[in-house]
DNA sequence: CATAAATGTGTTATTATGACGCAATGTACT
DNA sequence: AGTACATTGCGTCATAATAACACATTTATG
């Protein structure tokens, strides 16, 4: 596959990549879709290049939906990363040797790589992790309990998180997160996780309720502890408007 | 200029380009720094290309640096842009054969550029616009009266003041964009503009000071029409206290 | 059947916001 | 010189949003 790419590296953006974080909520923890390549002992952000024909948003879905199976998500570009040291000696000459690939053609992979970074919000549920090449092992890991990752992944990633704890100001968030009927304290739990802070539960079911984009259902969960929690849905309909125009701001 | 870097394109990124929007303040008004070529009908965001020794945030402030003269100040990047369209037939053919370029090295130049966008806050009367080019032609325009720019640096523009929008919301503005003594009634004008709406006087005054970053000074505006404003100056370290930190957050 | 742990539904005090009143200041015009 | 006018400075008041907290309800568990 990467050896495909470096062998036609005439039909990709050269010195460009893409890398994506894929947030999935899952058992009230947030999780990274995280990829391993057995032989390193590193992990790293599913990511990939950029045909020279595609626009780099639709080569990012393309990334995502390889990975995923999962089309029509939540994804946002948020930055891009392009620091000179940033892949030093990733690809080193042993790679190239064990790729069998020539020199001249390896200065393609070998340069500096700036990437972009997008995140995505995926329901963890209808999620197939699949792995684009045979010894790829892709992984959901809570985001708490990343490893280390090759490059500067983990920089991507934590501005990711960030670049979402900030958002969370500007738009509702958990529609792409949650399945289709859930509990006002799981989708309490989703806040607090991305904004790593306790929320009171009575001021949170004001503040949500207040947005106008939830629908309480005439149901309760079961199989639970204790008492039973209410389920609700998203109303698409008001919560595309509100992601739209945005929660109401400051000025 | 440009041909020197096709001629030695082996010291630069490849398809990868930055671009700048620079805002400055003046007379009231909110001003863009443009770039026209005599020969060209349309006009330009300032833009360069990325040195492989660089990283991309340092070629960035080359790039603002280059076209104004001045250092340290608020740089930001905020988004990449990467619709494979976006560049066709920019360097035409005949451009090439202007600048005496052999085709083979023009496809450096012709390929689709992928460009980051980055937004600079300047104090207008710090700068000396400084054409690059002996031909180029940097100047100061009003933001409501943008002339047609080429490529997609309108779209690139707008998304720069969208962001700036946003983000005042999330952070004080006003310290790079103003000089050091300035009224209430102009910084007022300044978030007007960008927002893009009337504030309240008196709302926004409260409002504002609330912040804390604000020194009221023992001075006048003088030569006015009218009662004289007080000034007022940013209290600095309270000012990126704020800025680091941001601005009281919704949840 | 009592207990523990969670949910549902409040109250209250404080703060922030939006809409507006009015006096003070300084220019410009008669 | 005196008055009209635009603009600033400093308020008020009603309403909305927020933070902190109380209490009853539900349901598994021992």
């Amino acid at each position: 596959m990467l050896k495909d790419i470096i062998e036609n590296n005439q039909n990709y953006q050269p010195g460009l990549s893409i890398d994506c974080v894929i947030f999935g909520f899952h058992d009230n923890h947030l999780k990274v879709l995280l990829i391993k390549v057995p032989r390193s002992t590193k992990s790293s952000l599913p990511g990939g290049f950029i045909p020279i024909d595609q626009d780099i948003d639709t080569a990012a879905v393309t990334v995502l939906n390889s990975r995923t199976g999962v089309e029509g998500v939540f994804l946002r570009q948020f930055a891009t990363f392009g620091k000179i040291s940033r892949n030093d000696q990733h690809f080193g000459k042993n790679v190239l040797e064990y790729l069998k690939i020539e020199e001249e053609k390896g200065k393609w992979l070998t340069q500096r790589f700036v990437t972009i970074g997008y995140y995505a919000l995926v329901d963890f549920l209808k999620i197939i992790p699949n792995p684009v090449n045979h010894d790829e092992i892709v992984e959901w890991i809570d985001h708490k309990e990343v490893p280390e990752l090759i490059l500067d992944h983990k920089e991507i990633l934590d501005k990711a998180l960030d670049t979402l704890r900030t958002e969370l100001n500007l738009m509702p968030v958990g529609y792409n997160l949650l399945p289709e009927k859930f509990t006002i304290p799981e989708l309490q739990k989703l806040y607090e996780t991305i904004l790593d802070k306790k929320l009171d539960r009575r001021n949170f079911l004001r503040k949500i309720t207040n947005i106008g984009i939830l629908t309480k259902l005439d149901e309760k969960k079961s199989n639970v502890a204790h008492k039973a929690p209410n389920l609700y849905s998203f109303d698409k309909e008001k919560y595309d408007e509100v992601l739209k125009n945005g929660l109401t701001q400051g000025w």
